[in-house]
DNA sequence: GATGAATGAGGATTCATTCAT
DNA sequence: AATGAATGAATCCTCATTCAT
């Protein structure tokens, strides 16, 4: 993960994906004010934080660099989902659940392989409403149309005004198992990302969500 | 809420609790990394940092008095609410629903008088994988054992491995609003903690609750 | 040593001492700078630091206390060997040496026991040259006033202008020995403060001394 | 001495030793706790305290080092000298005399024109037996090794448990006087450290070396 | 006489950042 | 592109000291 001392930085290009890497994972892990470029540069094998500066101008675009790479698969993911079978047109209870059912899979196959990005966005969002206010909306409102396009019209249950706590709540349940993920640890034996856990996580998932969608199966 | 300049602190007693306020909102809006102890003392109206700790021996101890503090009339909201009305020993769906929203009911009324609480945990389970591991589980393991105490025997629907899922999904949800409303009001006009739209969350938290559980009333 | 905490300070008058005992270790080990008021008070059972300054000034107060107090028992048995067995009167090599040994015992003794002054000595001495210049000749000078008449006349093979470094020499040749015995321990195996080091160094001073001052028995 | 503000730092490399040098004085005059990195940088000419951790890890560090450097040309002049005039192997007490009055100049003259590390060597083994036990050994027992290889067979008239105290009572007698000279000059006339006194405790140190090891010149 | 509380000044150390190479 | 060096500002925390009780 780390470039060698020994080949000294022959990735010229691929330093700055190198980079934010590391980023990305400290920060999902820290938080912006808990990470230091000393850290990060150490961590990502250079020798010198003035190093990180040829890259990013400075530690607020690195971290939103690492931010916003981290968000896009999502939203693509999401994006993706929501056009190749969007909810409001898909006729008939089975039908919608079917698709539900298959976007969740898509989000908790891809979460499940990168768990931090969960908690990078969790604490992404937790700092917004003081010093990053201005940046995040561009970033995760993105996320959130997506996901609510994906839920338009899908529900039968809940009015028009009530989308967004639904979403809101949806966006909850899912992120929050994998951005939370050690705190279960604590209480229930066995990593809860190993597969045996995912899949019970992917199951309970699926029965929330449906039924908040009032597509669930009939028991 | 800071001390006056002229009226040199006879709060003798009541300057601890003054500063655990102030370190508590901090601590909740910024995090342990983000947040100064010179910034703690000055918003607590104290002329130095000095004086912190005299009350606290660190920053850490002061964090952990904060978080404490803050957690506990959560837990005890909950297991007094366990103790007066235990899910498993009542019968019939439409019982054990009323039960189910009573909690709810309190908890949410308490959660949205202290919206930043639900920040304040957020945090510290996000940070506490890390170099907090040793201590969060004292405070909310107990947090999440009066939950599922609540919770217990409740619900028809799931087997008993899948119980800390379930339990851990509705703390998202509803910790998940308040920690993360002003996320919500990027997207939703007017205030998430309005009294309009807490009504409007609680309506949809008591829907997806009983819904989870199994206890919800027929559409 | 320390105040009990289960009895209250019944020692009105003696905590003044007992706070000296507990400077007087403490300066020795650390030296000036390196001790704290804090560190003093509780080593001393105080449970406030403030209590010292009820009996001591400042801290340099307290520090010149110990010192003067540490010293003034050393000043006294030179002072009165001196008085004892002025060794410029006595006549012959032979009742001068046993002149000499007498007050090499008395002194070894007192040395013996209360090791930690000459570090605290040796301390002073080396801090005094820059900011306690001013204080420390009051102490020392007496002593080695009483050193040098303790010597005069006592010496056939130095000239006059010679004495001074001799009573310095033998000054280190003593107390060195005891400021840093805990360096001949990283050297020597066994305690360089058990009686039968001492019993050893005392032989070494006595051949060294006698020497210097001519007045040694012939081999 | 210190860097001059216009012309910012072209001594690359030299920035280390110049620290070095500054701090060598420093901690020899105020010891480790008496002396504070904001001062050492000052003195140093560096406009910040921050620079100083770029040499060196921290206040400990630093310390070491510059006792190291300062220690080490002394160890190389004994460890020389006793190669060159290996006391043991020469004949007869004129010649004995003779190598060991050699040696005494040599370090003599290195200590008359650094006055400063008897001291800061003094200070390290006063404040070794606490907190700088693990440290110190590495530093001086090979002084001490040096000094009693370069003692070693030369003295007929102690017996081998005897060497050590002797080693111990001369490294007191030559160090001690450079070390403390201040205090001379408070009772003395003149600076100590002036050739003329030099001389004259050259002398003084000869002859009393020279008695202490049984090669002394009949009077 | 003893102590809890408060505080200004200063302690070591780290931070993000810049610049010359 | 990478790095060693430097630095202003800030970080947490401790110090000696004072004062009301």
């Amino acid at each position: 993960m780390a470039l060698e001392r020994g080949a000294p930085a022959l990735e010229t290009a691929s330093t700055r994906a190198h980079i934010l890497d590391t980023a990305e994972r400290q920060f999902a892990e820290q938080g912006f004010a808990g990470v230091t470029m000393r850290h990060i540069a150490v961590d990502a094998g250079l020798r010198n934080q003035a190093s990180l500066y040829h890259h990013f101008r400075d530690k607020r675009a690195l971290y939103e660099a690492a931010l916003a790479r981290g968000v896009e698969p999502i939203i693509a993911l999401l994006v993706e989902s929501a056009r190749q079978a969007p909810l409001a047109a898909v006729a008939g209870a089975a039908a919608r659940r079917h698709a539900v059912e298959t976007i969740l899979d898509r989000l908790l196959d891809y979460l499940a392989e990168h768990p931090h990005l969960p908690r990078l966005i969790h604490r992404a969002v937790l700092d917004d409403s003081r010093h990053l206010r201005e940046t995040i909306p561009d970033l995760l409102a993105p996320l959130y149309d997506a996901g609510l396009s994906a839920l338009a019209g899908s529900s039968a249950q809940w009015e028009a005004n009530d989308l967004p706590h639904v979403a809101f709540g949806i966006y909850h349940l899912i992120f929050g198992y994998f951005a939370n993920a050690p705190l279960l640890e604590v209480v229930v034996p066995g990593d809860p990302l190993s597969p045996a856990e995912v899949a019970r996580q992917r199951r309970f998932i699926k029965a929330a969500v449906t039924q908040l969608l009032g597509v669930a199966a009939e028991p």
